[in-house]
DNA sequence: ATAATGATGTAATTTTGTAACATTCCGGTA
DNA sequence: TACCGGAATGTTACAAAATTACATCATTAT
């Protein structure tokens, strides 16, 4: 129904579409307000296709047909967010860098959620679950999502840890045991020091998951991989919104234990809201 | 051009239009956006009037005619509160609550976005631009946050901490310095140890900068306060999505100074991003 | 090399919107 | 009251657009 994010969408499907839906999707890209007000025969013609293969790109993106398709264009170019990657340039001020920053996120965030590894989520959440001891490991940008992910999983009756110092990671890996699970997060996938963590660690009949991007030396270390794009980031001054994007898979991890666990886990994570109350404030409205 | 106020601009204009026309204004101000997905003809039937009476309305109200106006009509709905927040579900499996996660975090950003305080980010920026030293400190999740900020800043040349134990943050706080900037992140804003490290901060004539939510008293302590909607978080197995927030106003940050600084900030950055190459194992392709 | 599958285009059909024209309705005047 | 002028609405016909069904072409596997 709420299709604010059509054009990410678009772009995001972008390689997976048939050459001539590409072509469609191309001029759309490039100036959705006009394609909005043009006839199906004048998109096709711009596009160098025919007809139908208009037709049939709008029902691949769950429209019922070219008008409701123009009308969903119409009112995703309501909001503000721009559907394709603007890069940051020096001559950029406060007004616009910000809302670049923001749009390029909101992209990333959609295309993963175009291609998330169901499959290797419910597997992670498997393991997670069982699990007597969990230790997540993540270096530079993704220590701080290993960080985030102890807290999280922390409210569960689960001991957790994560290190960022290598020879402590070192160390713990060795230590591992059957009802261990060991949680490496990278970018790349090829850190070395976590890459022989994670070789060591599954030598002592731990369980390794990795949070990393494909076919990495990582992930080759893994018993299951939650597998994201290796996005390219070339400017060097454009920060990273990968480990947005795998702070949302932790989001979902956890969500995916909770949702195990069931109901009777919920009076435990009442217990913890409430003992954080004495550490703050009242509110105003109090 | 943007006629976010077409409704309005119909029921205001209803007691001067032709009776036909009237009708016409009535049936579409009862079912808008029913309206956006009917024929002329399917209109004119539900109005009582002929088709042409239907084209003739959308030319008052400086349509190009019926599809043009069905454009706007959309467009203007689109308004308000697009943005449904679907909430994870104890009954959700794994093909389900994954993409609601992701569609949350969407939201929260869109909206984020929509709000961005511009004044706020400028002035942080330029106090962060000019700091000789750099603290961050949050507690629990924040302390995430705060660690992500830390490796981000750490790539200008400036020393930066981060603390999330209550005692080290008091200690920290009091040692502060003109050229000192603090930085502290909570999503309430009213984490007692917090405020009472940013009180300390300010006394010693540092300046106290802080992401939270509008009007907590962490704010009131802060020479400087990027405000954030504090949202709702009711369900216990929902996860925050204010923290994907928090941490792209980081990047926005990070961002400004690189901005600040300029070109003859890049080859730092370069030579920083280098220094990486020995840790990693070469990538496939290469 | 060829059959089978899928992608794309062509042509015919149906639906939709618009313009030109016809009719009706209403207020004013003899 | 009858009649006229002009505006408002409807009818009809046409043009444009969209969709379906079908044909052709390309691609892959055998």
């Amino acid at each position: 129904m709420d299709d604010s994010t059509l054009l990410s969408t678009i772009s995001a499907a972008l390689p997976k579409l048939k050459k001539s839906e590409a072509k469609v999707a191309k001029v759309i890209l490039e100036d959705p307000d006009t394609a909005t007000r043009s006839s199906i025969a004048v998109l096709a013609a711009a596009a160098g296709v025919s007809e139908p293969s208009v037709n049939r790109f709008c029902k691949r993106f769950g429209a019922g047909g070219f008008p409701d398709f123009k009308l969903r264009l119409a009112k995703s170019l309501v909001s503000g967010v721009r559907y394709m990657s603007r890069a940051v340039e020096m001559s950029d001020d406060v007004e616009t860098y910000p809302g670049k920053l923001f749009d390029n996120t909101v992209n990333a965030l959609v295309q993963a959620r175009e291609t998330l590894p169901t499959s290797a989520i419910a597997e992670a959440v498997d393991y997670l679950a069982q699990a007597k001891r969990l230790l997540f490991f993540g270096l530079g940008t993704s220590a701080a999502v290993a960080k985030d992910a102890e807290h999280k999983f922390f409210r569960f009756n689960v001991p957790v840890s994560t290190y960022e110092d290598p020879l402590m990671m070192r160390m713990m890996a060795t230590s591992g045991g059957v009802a261990d699970v060991f949680f490496f997060i990278s970018h790349t996938g090829r850190t070395k020091v976590l890459v022989e963590a994670a070789a060591m660690a599954r030598e002592t009949g731990a369980i390794v998951i990795s949070l990393t991007s494909a076919n990495s030396a990582l992930a080759k270390q893994s018993h299951c991989t939650i597998e994201l794009a290796e996005s390219e980031n070339t400017e060097e001054y454009l920060p990273m919104t990968s480990r947005i994007v795998q702070l949302v898979i932790i989001d979902t991890l956890t969500t995916g234990v909770t949702l195990k666990h069931g109901e009777k886990l919920l009076p435990h994570l009442a217990r913890i809201k409430e003992s954080l109350q004495d550490t703050r404030f009242p509110s105003e409205e109090e």
